[in-house]
DNA sequence: ATTCTCTGCTCATACGTATGAGCAGCGACT
DNA sequence: AGTCGCTGCTCATACGTATGAGCAGAGAAT
């Protein structure tokens, strides 16, 4: 039993110091490496060097922290559980590109579990206290964030960086975001380059700050094609089912193809085109602007949402405003890929259609 | 535009007290509540609050921390990446377990994902530095952990758990783990019960801590029993293939029952033992002293790691070494659950097999 | 009138580090 | 002889909080 005995205190510079004869800034210096600047010589140094090892002298990462306000600590915020119960679970995927970032440029991670309120809710204040303060910045996730909490933070001056695109009346929060917008364009451009003229998008009715980033590419493609925009009146799902006049239009051939904005409103949709004898794609031509699980039924044509590299570029730009405080930082956008799938062809040749809009 | 300037520095209690028109002190107390023993009147306490709310004002724990040693942060340090590729992988309950607990205890994750030397691997220390010390202490998992550095970590008087055993000589480390020692002996209990009289053990070649638990457990229960342990010679696999002169002589009837010491050792025997003719369990049966995976094309008798509890005991065990400093914190174990599967039978009522050991 | 007790605070310090400013000594140069 | 410049450090302070000790004043008791 040769076991060092337990030291009642960490040693400190102070005491590194004494051992060594030097100052408790002496020792600070040679361990921030700036001997240069405070002319130490060599033989000083490694004194001091031999009183650390001979010490164990280990620095205090807290008083540190509180000297220099960095701690290569980031935090990572999320509502909901970080340790999913499914693997695909929504942020997984954003969490593996975090993690293996702020490990590449050798920082830690905080992971804010507590609730702090007895609701259970997980919340950046608890009783006023702006937990995330530990760490150097954050990254935080999840639908459910709320929005005050976040004008606060920003208000509190604490840097932060939202993973989806977050939007807060008076406030400017800096996100990364899928570049939903390119891709739902590419996607119209891809049905207009298959001679699609007259197309329909179907949107989730629920309201979400990333929808109007894919609306705002696809209206924007339709016009720049040409393209006749045929929509249905009512957003979403009315009691499980589609908007059924609508769903008759596009069974008279009003529309050829479709973009739905998720792949919860597709498997409706395509039940709804095959109660009125339509098949896809030949008939109708259906396109998902998100991305779709990788054992699906159907292997729709849709978008690649790259949650791992939003998770690392969450973490780049989150340091990036650490060492350039104050900076105004721009929303990242991550390129989606566009992934062909089998519910996507050239429209029929039916009596409605000719082919003059195509570039094919 | 109602925004908030950007506070160029969080306001402090110092900032509060004179708004208040008090000491610092007096906002210190009242924020840690102890207005009692500082005996501050209520409309002090009012007056103060209400500049905390006018500022804004949110501790910082930093400070806190530098002042009082607590953190309300405790470590979570693996050896591979925490955010694993595949759900079935080793810690990952262990995390779901940890995380689960610390937010019902109210207390935050710190991921220690940073290598911090240039080989890759994940350290305690580097360059000398222990980067636990932000956190009040830590839970470290991982098969590869450096015993160096445990060594040195508990030297340092830094409080931790680790999941799993794990010895080095000279030092008291405190371990959270599956009980096996039990579990395997309930096995042996329960083959004994089937009659078996004669039995082996199947251990992996690799030199593990958890194992020297599970062959205690195994062999104290044989001796109880007074069963007779025939064990091939040569541990684990050799060239992919067991031990051949013991499969032979299980095949003789010299043994009616094996204890695996993990599933990957358990396929081969079935494989072993159909290549003499013998069927599972019909003519041998075979327990696996290690979880298994729900999807295993085998459904082995086996013994369920409870993962998930032995990640929730690690936080308690770690937090009653932070609240109770200093004194010796004995090992934790956990009961594993005995699977029944479909590879345990009663020996077959061969030549040799008499009943007499029998205590059904 | 003096002492005692209680209230309502304040003072001072410690936690461990980083860093700008400064100082003593020495050699060199004018 | 004076001063310039360099070396090799040290001094002092700030970061923001928590806490033991103590102090001034008011009222009560003797």
């Amino acid at each position: 039993m040769t076991t060092t005995p337990r030291r009642a205190r960490a040693p400190r510079q102070s005491d590194v110091a004494r051992l060594a004869g030097v100052s408790q800034s002496a020792v600070s210096r040679v361990i921030g490496g700036d001997t240069d600047a405070a002319r130490i010589p060599e033989a000083t140094v490694r004194r001091i060097q031999d009183a650390i090892k001979e010490l164990g002298y280990v620095p205090n990462p807290t008083a540190r922290k509180l000297r220099t306000g960095r701690n290569r600590l980031l935090g990572v915020h999320t509502f909901e559980a970080v340790f999913p119960r499914a693997r695909e679970d929504f942020y997984f995927e954003f969490l593996l590109g975090i993690e293996e970032r702020a490990e590449e440029i050798d920082h830690d991670l905080v992971l804010f579990t507590s609730t702090g309120g007895s609701d259970g809710r997980r919340r950046v204040y608890r009783d006023g206290v702006n937990r995330l303060n530990v760490a150097d910045g954050a990254v935080l996730l999840g639908v459910a964030a709320d929005r005050a909490e976040l004008a606060r933070l920003e208000a509190d001056g604490y840097p932060f960086v939202h993973i989806g695109r977050r939007e807060v009346p008076g406030t400017r929060i800096t996100c990364v975001v899928p570049d939903y917008e390119s891709a739902a364009a590419a996607i119209v451009d891809r049905l207009a380059d298959l001679g699609h003229e007259r197309i329909g998008y179907l949107r989730a009715g629920i309201e979400e700050e990333s929808y109007a980033d894919r609306r705002r590419g696809y209206e924007s493609a339709v016009a720049r094609r040409g393209l006749r925009d045929v929509s249905p009146a009512s957003p979403g799902l009315e009691e499980g089912r589609l908007d059924a006049a609508w769903l008759d239009a596009v069974a008279t051939g009003e529309v050829t193809a479709v973009v739905a904005d998720a792949e919860w409103l597709a498997h409706p949709l395509a039940d709804g085109l095959a109660d009125r004898g339509l098949t896809v794609p030949r008939d109708v031509s259906v396109a998902v602007l998100e991305g779709v699980a990788p054992d699906a039924p159907v292997r729709w044509d849709c978008l690649q949402i790259p949650r791992r590299e939003v998770g690392r570029l969450a973490i780049d730009t989150l340091v990036g405003m650490l060492d350039e405080p104050g900076e105004p930082v721009a929303d990242v956008l991550v390129e989606c890929v566009v992934v062909e799938g089998e519910t996507v062809a050239a429209p029929p040749a039916g009596p409605s259609g000719d082919t003059r809009g195509s570039t094919v």
